[in-house]
DNA sequence: CTGCCAGAAAAAGAATACATTTCAAGAAAT
DNA sequence: ATTTCTTGAAATGTATTCTTTTTCTGGCAG
């Protein structure tokens, strides 16, 4: 869905490698660069990345956007969010679930499987980000799937650390496929208590990564 | 607090305006006109105006920007994540409380004592954001609180109409009385149950006021 | 009288040019 | 040798201008 304007387009763009872990920390995205090598205007591509930082997405520096550095802190902090609301959007997601977001889970639980199997990390970010955004999808609720969105990047930036362990790998295939059983079932009580155990076995590796803790 | 470039000055007037309700449903922002009255050019303008608009206050249309029209279940949607998100907050709030904040919260709720007496909606509305910026100030979790004031200009919105009952001020001002009890005795369940109940009692009275149903 | 089409105007999108800020490297002085 | 000041490059901020898109209006034809 290629948009018209080329605000929006090298805002996907963006976003997209962001999303894919193609993007460093120590990386920088200047204006005037992503202007140059996307072929447009300095204009289109500073307000792509004004609004990526308004999103949270980015961080503005005097000396170009940057990734946010989370401290272990704000990680768990997010954490918390994560135990507030994703509960509540997997019940809510498997009482509406349809049958074409079941297959492409389904899907998405066998490519993380194997995955797991053959133990590559970027191949299962891959999937999971695939399975999330398809349950995401039947959420009735908009503004609660926008919060969640908007937090997920640094979710997903934390399981680029976190999957490293060879347990992680297991433990996010199983979480997801318990997800998809109770999709099926339509079982939303079984989904919300999935989701939350889910979360919280994310949290405890997160804290085994901790140096100092 | 004069920030030191023109976007951001443009970008406080213009929602000071905005949650003030001097910008009316019908009125339109074009960048402009905006830049000519307050003397700068266009983009700084145009930046202000894309920024309100990526917060929600407001929305783009090919002849300007004006306030959102949210529908009933947009709002309905929202007042979900405020049961998810809210009584924790306050919860977290609650055990945080400092005594300076606390000053603050009290003269909020005088304030919102007296404008409930004088029937004064605006004033009310000014000390209802007074009262939950200052609990929101202590709670130890910025990724919740980004969240929680996210969504609130819709919230806001929202208390604009319900807030024209003689009742619904009334609701809100003992909300806040008791909410600030149990802030003042370090009282987190309390807190909790008080908030959520704050938030049912809202959410019952948008429902009364929604027409078709 | 009504509906449709064309043209004009208004507003946003985009590009370019100009100004200001900030960081950092290097030179000079202590 | 270390610190501080100067200077310049890099990046952001602001302005102006041109282009494209969309909507409103007026006129013409059915």
């Amino acid at each position: 869905m290629s948009r018209q304007n080329l605000r929006d387009r090298i805002y996907d763009t963006l976003i997209q490698r962001i999303r894919a872990g193609a993007f460093g920390w120590d990386d920088r995205y200047v204006d005037v660069s992503v202007a140059a090598e996307l072929g447009v205007s300095r204009m289109p591509a500073r307000d792509a990345l004004m609004r990526l930082a308004a999103e949270g997405y980015l961080v503005p520096t005097t000396r170009g956007f940057v990734l946010p550095r989370l401290t272990p802190a704000e990680i768990l902090e997010v954490f918390e969010l994560r135990r507030l609301l994703e509960p509540r959007a997997a019940a809510l997601a498997a009482r509406a679930m349809t049958g074409g977001v079941l297959a492409v889970m389904e899907k998405a639980v066998e490519d993380g499987t194997a995955a797991v199997i053959a133990g590559d990390g970027p191949v299962l970010f891959t999937a999971s980000e695939l399975f999330r955004n398809a349950w995401l999808s039947v959420v009735p609720n908009r503004a609660l799937v926008q919060s969640i969105r908007r937090y997920f990047v640094q979710v997903q930036n934390v399981r680029l650390i976190t999957m490293r362990e060879e347990h992680t790998l297991a433990v996010i295939v199983e979480g997801q496929r318990d997800l998809l059983a109770a999709c099926r079932a339509r079982d939303a009580v079984a989904a919300s208590d999935r989701m939350l155990r889910f979360v919280i076995e994310g949290e405890t590796a997160f804290r085994r990564s901790i140096p100092g803790e």
